[in-house]
DNA sequence: ATCTTAACAATGTTTTAACATCGAAACGCA
DNA sequence: TGCGTTTCGATGTTAAAACATTGTTAAGAT
């Protein structure tokens, strides 16, 4: 559906603008998407996103300034996401022992199941809501993206 | 910058994956531009979105549920975000009188002031965030994005 | 005309985000 | 070694979002 009806707005100011709003708004449709797909697990789009980050890495660790820096929302406050996230028992959070400012943090098999409950359930389709394109254009979205934040 | 510097990743799961997650991204990076320069006149991102869609409208009223229906995110309270506005006197609010359910929001001179001052501040900048892009990237952007979602 | 159902907006409550500040630990440098 | 500076993470506070509920009005059906 065309961003036009979507919006129910018949004109844009230029063609860079109706970008803007293009991404925005496929950004929020996007997290709704995977916000009801993680509705039945208790976590929000966030948490997951953090989750799947230590699960990148795992068995090592990230600091906290580390999850910080790979996540898509530079979050002002991501102790307190690793802090819920301690509470349900999905990650682990030690001082680190070279740096005692940081503070490694580590998914636990509690979290790394989750994660695969959640993959088992929503199969790949977490990541294939972009049902309309081919690979290829997936790609040139892709660079375009790069190429505007240039 | 590719996403995989600024997300400090090495590798995607996909195409389609990359570009979800790029979508996501740049969409942060769009709204933490508008954020740093609605800064100064004490109003969020989205306070200004619904004072544009009213604007868009002027001197029409639109329902508070039409506002929400053109808002980028459907937020599921517009009706405290025109509080705000109302109460910040950049809106005026009516009960509507065909419709006794409905309020009449319309934006007010005070309010089309404000989006004057902060576009004369902000040039067509505003929108003009996607540096990188010519005018043909940007439809063809616009264009693969309306497909995505399609 | 009456009753049921649906559409809106407002409100109450809980959770989360945003912002600034603080204190501890490491680093650089004299 | 000692001191100023910087880097981290935590915390306190305020503002805003998320979620469910309520009350009122309109529309539709019997």
């Amino acid at each position: 559906m065309k961003l036009e009806q979507e919006l129910k707005m018949s004109k844009f100011k230029s063609e860079w603008h109706r970008a803007s709003l293009n991404i925005i708004f496929t950004a929020y449709w996007l997290n709704d998407k995977v916000k009801d797909l993680l509705k039945p697990y208790g976590i929000t789009a966030q948490q997951f996103n953090v989750l799947r980050i230590l699960r990148g890495q795992f068995p090592s660790p990230l600091s906290t300034n580390e999850i910080r820096n790979r996540m898509l929302d530079r979050m002002p406050d991501t102790s307190r996401i690793v802090d819920r996230l301690h509470k349900q028992g999905l990650l682990d959070r030690n001082v680190c022992k070279d740096d005692k400012r940081l503070v490694d943090v580590c998914i636990t098999e509690a979290g790394l199941k989750l994660l695969a409950e959640i993959d088992a359930k929503a199969g790949p389709n977490i990541e294939n809501n972009l049902y309309g394109l081919t690979e290829e254009e997936a790609t040139t979205l892709s660079n375009l993206l790069d190429k505007a934040r240039g």
